[in-house]
DNA sequence: CGCTAATCTAGAACAAGTTTCAGACTTGGT
DNA sequence: ACCAAGTCTGAAACTTGTTCTAGATTAGCG
């Protein structure tokens, strides 16, 4: 049931198994106490009993040990999240307890919190199929919690939008930049804003263009381009 | 005039000033080629003709060497887009093509995009206050293009918000996530969707449904701990 | 069982960020 | 011009992520 979809070209066998998750556990452990930098890829080895190399051979960097920390935690999370759905009224509600309540749980472990959250936007193109596993989760998540059973592009541009947000917000509040308080008005703002309601309401902003993917090419060298001239 | 505010505890003599020039372009041009990695402390320091001691000196690490170099170009960029403010009708449009033209110019050095923007992400609570005043410099740029005199709690959430888009939008694109085309999508979703018209503006207005008066759920101001201490 | 390929281990080695240190150079004050 | 304090240089050292190697173990298969 769980979204534990893994590649997994060659099936692991029942060491293996353990192995990954001994290594994944020391990884939790270690990042719960200092973050990020309290997980020392030589001492995760060690707390999990493998060699550096077999670290290595499972995953291909520090970046990806995390990432796949992440998203053993998101699985927790989804699970915990399920047993107890958000009882608000309005989506836009139901959607902002859903992430108040992650923030809470990332609160009571704020070094791992950290580790994760530092890991996730570090990674380079050479993790972005790691990452947005991660990324698809979360939208689920938020999602589910909107109830919505076939969202239009437009809401899920808007699930996109709050996703940033959250993602952001999460950042600042790591970095010491923003209070908790601010977060959460962040989430709040976001979630009231942003528009949840169905086609049917009219009023309603209009079409939120193309949907997601990768169609990529687009125009971009169009009107105001030589506005900004100049290095950056 | 411009926002060139720099701690500076003791004023920098002349030469000074040229070695930290010298540095910091050197720094761009690095990171102009190979992004993040290409910065390397070492080469910057010969780029930049001082030993690497002073080069620590200077920026007493990778991350405020990069976040120096960001706050430099948004100068620039800042510069640039006040030469010819955006043109469109609605606070919201103005917005989302303030944000278009920052991120053409951005596609123009996608490296140094990595390079700055990777930095920005990554660090920690050291380099606060430098991360700071680029968010500051940000947040500006954002409300000079909304045109409002004296912008009200809530819409100040409402650019915290689309400030958080556009910062998550761009790590997206820079890691390979999201296509030029979906955070484009995302930069209009955000701003058309937030509201930004004044009380006492007519016309344009996205409000769907919820409205901006609505108990203003959290003060501003109570940074518990680490929040915003010197702020402008 | 015995073979072969894949995997694991221990440990050295390498790369790049960061620190340290002794000595040369600047600067500011007198 | 001279001195003291602060700054800069060059080079080595240290740290931690990552890679590599040689030999031991294990897994799958006939």
């Amino acid at each position: 049931m769980t979204a534990e979809v893994r590649p997994a070209s060659p099936p692991l066998t029942e060491r293996q198994e353990a192995r990954r998750r001994r290594i994944l556990h020391a990884s939790a452990q270690l990042a719960g106490r200092g973050g990020f930098d309290a997980v020392q890829m030589r001492e995760v080895a060690e707390a999990a009993g493998v060699a550096l190399g077999t670290l290595y051979r499972y995953f291909p960097s520090k970046i990806h040990l995390l990432v796949a920390t992440m998203q053993d935690q998101l699985d927790h999370l989804h699970t915990t999240l399920r047993k107890r759905p958000p009882a608000g009224e309005a989506a836009s509600e139901r959607v902002a307890e859903t992430l108040m309540r992650a923030f809470r749980a990332l609160q009571r472990e704020p070094h791992l919190a950290d580790a994760m959250v530092r890991a996730l936007t570090f990674a380079d193109r050479g993790v972005s199929p790691e990452v947005d596993t991660v990324s698809r989760q979360t939208t689920a998540i938020i999602l589910e919690a909107t109830g919505l059973e076939r969202p239009t592009p437009q809401q899920l541009s808007a699930v996109r939008v709050i996703e940033h947000t959250w993602h952001s917000a999460l950042i600042t509040w790591l970095s010491g930049r923003a209070s908790i308080a601010q977060v959460r008005t962040d989430i709040e703002t976001v979630c009231r804003l942003i528009d949840l309601t169905s086609p049917d309401t009219p009023g309603a902003a209009a079409g939120a263009g193309s949907e997601a993917g990768h169609g990529d090419g687009a125009g971009y060298g169009d009107a105001a381009g030589a506005g900004a001239s100049g290095s950056v």
